[in-house]
DNA sequence: GAGCCATTGGAGAGCGCTCTCCAACCAAGA
DNA sequence: TCTTGGTTGGAGAGCGCTCTCCAATGGCTC
């Protein structure tokens, strides 16, 4: 019930008149630092509580050097037009992220990042102690920016491994078994004619993806299986479907780097006509929204996103606890989700 | 090409002493808070190149009180367990509000608020001076962020107009005027027999929708529509196009309230046989990824989301700007973007 | 040439907190 | 009784910055 809205906050020195102990004791109690008597704990608490008082948190961070803040820094996402978080994607990153966050009672700072001068930007609000470290997310391979935060000596953790070999952590997925785990359930369907539609070819991602693809279908036998390369949006799998629609009108199955451009190329077989999974039958990647959303629901490679994100949240906090630099990596491994589509 | 790993950060001190001068005026030319003499500050614009100093924001707020970090809060969004970035309205506030952000060089902090408990802590990390100010999505009516936030005296705006009358600002749209641009031009083709699928009732907008959407079609003097209650969610706006279609099997116009709802609408109509827009037209609302994803390509009510985030962002700095606690509100006007489905 | 005001630089206090010392105290052993 | 060692509270420095004063300077006017 206290009123404090114009006055001056209060402070530990407040606090402890009011507790009639000195200003470190009760800095000793908040922070649960060393022994404190039990009684003189009630009394501060009780202050505490009559004062309403709350730590300032620019006072701490200039004495510990911490803010207890994260940041999660999206990198090179202008090609979509800053609509990446609706990606049902980075959604999922997203609220992975926040949702491993939240109990620790630390609240990420959401950054952007595409061009050269908003990734300098970037570090030096992330120099200037604006967070602790950075959870990033880094669309294209050749990105500078993680680069740049290990140089800047700021902790970070990506999501995919790094192109070049780095001093940093990361988590990734087992991208070629998941492309195998698409082929042997096409196969096991009796697909003889498969296609592919993969992700942009400068994304490891998206190279392991369809190498696995390749190496899975080749080892049942066929030879190299036709493919179009997309961009991950739905349009682009729609216009990547026309196209493997018009040179091979036979096929009967298609398996897509994404959910998205999956669902793009469900679009275009019913247009064409075909049904699916009769005629064709689809495979996405990711398990995203799109998966459930379209008709028939996708059956597709599950990415065990949010366990991911609540790992690079480990990994980073653990980073920052830890003072030697070291750098911790892990993998996950994709399931498949069998729904209608195949 | 600085090497700064190990060592302590360069301070304002240190940049002084580089410079030759005090660190009152390093402080000047750094903030421009005062006429320098333009050698003096070259002289100290080269001092802090050369030492790679980068102002310390802990020990700035300490003194200014402002932190340069606002918090976008999201009160609410249990239902849609943590994925509420992934809905599409949702990603185009939070897209707008960092794009409208980024030329300040500030960035949002993530905050998402459900229980009673988080909310509070929401309310504790703000009064912490963890950010100036809030930009909130409260789902709900009832929501009680709002009114603690208000309460704490920490400078808030909010999306939509809240219940109780609340000395807070917000920015909101023109619902009712939304939902006569649908019925005008569904009845502009001809259509006699419409329906309705509202948002939960309990939320101001879909009140309003739902309103507007009876008025208008009173106005072209025909009785009542029918309508059914969705969630916003696609699989709710399935659940209910199945309602109305056993309801009123005659019916050859609907207007969802959202575009997800929109979506669902149109995978039931195809099951059902109907061809849209021939058979069925139907309109959704807000113009969001949604409506252009689906098929066909929504006619939709659109809401400049976009806008109104930066709206919100205005708002919102310039009620830290000033110290009255005057609040302002606008209300946007809603267009009708016409595609295929109608 | 004396006096005045505007302009610009420096000194230093202080923002609210943590944390290192140091002092006080108490219990146990000799 | 004295020493020793462990436990707990207080004093005070200092984190890096801003901002209020005050001093110095220089160009005026009369």
């Amino acid at each position: 019930m206290s009123a404090a809205s114009q006055a001056r906050p209060p402070t530990l020195e407040d606090v402890a008149r009011v507790a009639g102990v000195s200003r470190a004791t009760v800095s000793r109690v908040i922070n649960t630092t060393r022994n404190v008597d039990p009684a003189i704990q009630e009394t501060v608490r009780r202050a505490i509580a009559k004062t309403g008082y709350t730590p300032n948190t620019a006072a701490r961070s200039l004495v510990t050097r911490r803010t207890g803040t994260i940041a999660l820094v999206v990198s090179g996402a202008g090609d979509f037009g800053g609509d990446i978080l609706v990606d049902p994607f980075f959604g999922r990153v997203t609220s992975g992220l926040i949702n491993a966050l939240r109990p620790l009672g630390v609240y990420p700072l959401l950054m952007f990042a595409d061009t050269h001068e908003s990734r300098a930007h970037v570090v030096d609000h992330l120099r200037q102690g604006n967070a602790d470290g950075a959870v990033v997310v880094a669309i294209h391979s050749q990105d500078p920016l993680p680069a740049m935060l290990v140089a800047a000596g700021v902790p970070a953790v990506l999501f995919a491994r790094p192109t070049k070999p780095l001093s940093i952590s990361y988590v990734d997925l087992a991208h070629r078994d998941g492309a195998r785990l698409a082929v042997d359930h096409l196969v096991g369907r009796g697909c003889r004619r498969v296609t592919t539609i993969s992700g942009p070819l400068d994304v490891p991602a998206s190279q392991e993806r369809l190498a696995g693809f390749q190496d899975a279908w080749a080892d049942h036998g066929h030879p190299a299986a036709p493919y179009v390369e997309g961009n991950f949006t739905q349009d682009s799998g729609e216009k990547a479907m026309e196209h493997l629609l018009a040179e091979h009108p036979d096929l009967d199955g298609v398996f897509a780097a994404n959910d998205l451009m999956a669902a793009g190329a469900l679009h275009v077989l019913r247009d064409h006509g075909r049904r699916v999974p009769d005629d064709v039958a689809v495979i996405g990647f990711d398990d995203s929204s799109a998966a459930t959303a379209s008709r028939p629901a996708l059956t597709t490679v599950r990415q065990p996103v949010e366990d991911m994100a609540a790992e690079m949240s480990r990994l980073l906090l653990d980073r920052i606890g830890r003072h030697d630099g070291r750098v911790t990596s892990v993998v996950f491994e994709p399931t498949l989700v069998i729904r209608h589509s195949a």
